[in-house]
DNA sequence: GACATTTGCGCCTTTACCTCA
DNA sequence: GGTGAGGTAAAGGCGCAAATG
């Protein structure tokens, strides 16, 4: 991979030196509530993802006064040559970063606009919070799958629902039709019963079973699955 | 045009570090 | 202070597609 490939973008970045909070030394964790962890947020011009002609070229390298130097001057990253600088420390053991608070808010709020980033792009993040390219690299690709797995998570949950539904529906559907098969055992209905006329009995396409349908001009709609759908739609907000 | 190789990138799994209860 | 769990940055491997010869 080219990290150290020349990036001559032309980009709008938002985020000057006194544009920024002063950054402590805090982990998320340290945080009471999402909406704490926002108020802080730095303002971030994320134009940065849409590079548009005209703007100003900014030279990412020489471009170190942004308020993410959690490298500079730091003994355990020292310049970041090579890679092999980020995440080693001198005895050879891994070094383990902790990205600023900062740094995570304006990842996130990147992720937000594209999951996934063109060079250009990632050389300009990365100049931006004083990170190499990989970093960000590697930032985004966790983030993703991240994100995969809590979708993975929502999506389970939702399947579960429909289903819990779909079981009730089958055993509602199951004694109706119980209901129906002893109505049929005696001879003939009293009268006070009034059988379903034949041409109203449908196969439904989904489960095959027999169905009482609304008769309708050039459709046949069924109540089963459409009370099926009524019910999976109300407990759906519409995000899966 | 067909083919092999190279390159870049994303995804997945695993490792290792860090923080916190 | 020791320990295990959870979170996450990073490494390594694999597959795929586009570029190149």
């Amino acid at each position: 991979m080219e990290d150290d490939e020349a990036c001559n973008t032309s980009l709008r970045l938002g985020l000057g030196s006194g544009d920024h909070v002063s950054r402590k030394e805090e982990t998320r964790g340290d945080y009471d509530d999402e909406e704490e962890m926002r108020e802080e947020k730095p303002l971030v011009c994320l134009d940065l993802m849409f590079p548009t002609e005209g703007a100003v070229n900014v030279d990412h390298k020489a471009d170190r006064s942004l308020p993410f130097g959690k490298f500079d001057g730091d003994d355990d990253y020292p310049n970041m040559e090579n890679d092999s600088d980020i995440h080693r420390s001198k005895d050879g053991r891994r070094k383990k970063l902790r990205l600023s608070k900062d740094q995570s808010f304006f990842l996130e709020d990147c992720f937000k606009l594209h999951s996934t980033l063109s060079p250009a792009q990632k050389q300009a993040i990365a100049g931006q919070l004083n990170l190499k390219p990989r970093q960000v690299e590697v930032w985004f690709q966790n983030k993703r799958a991240r994100t995969k797995l809590k979708q993975t998570e929502v999506d389970c949950e939702f399947l579960k629902k429909c289903c819990a539904n779909l079981r009730d529906e089958n055993r509602r559907l199951k004694r109706e039709l119980e209901e129906l098969r002893s109505l049929k055992v005696g001879s003939s209905p009293p009268p006070y019963i009034q059988l379903p006329k034949a041409a109203t009995l449908r196969m439904c396409p989904s489960c095959e079973k027999i169905v009482k349908a609304r008769e309708g001009k050039n459709a046949v709609v069924f109540d089963a699955v459409g009370r099926r759908n009524k019910k999976l739609q109300s407990g759906f907000d519409g995000t899966i």
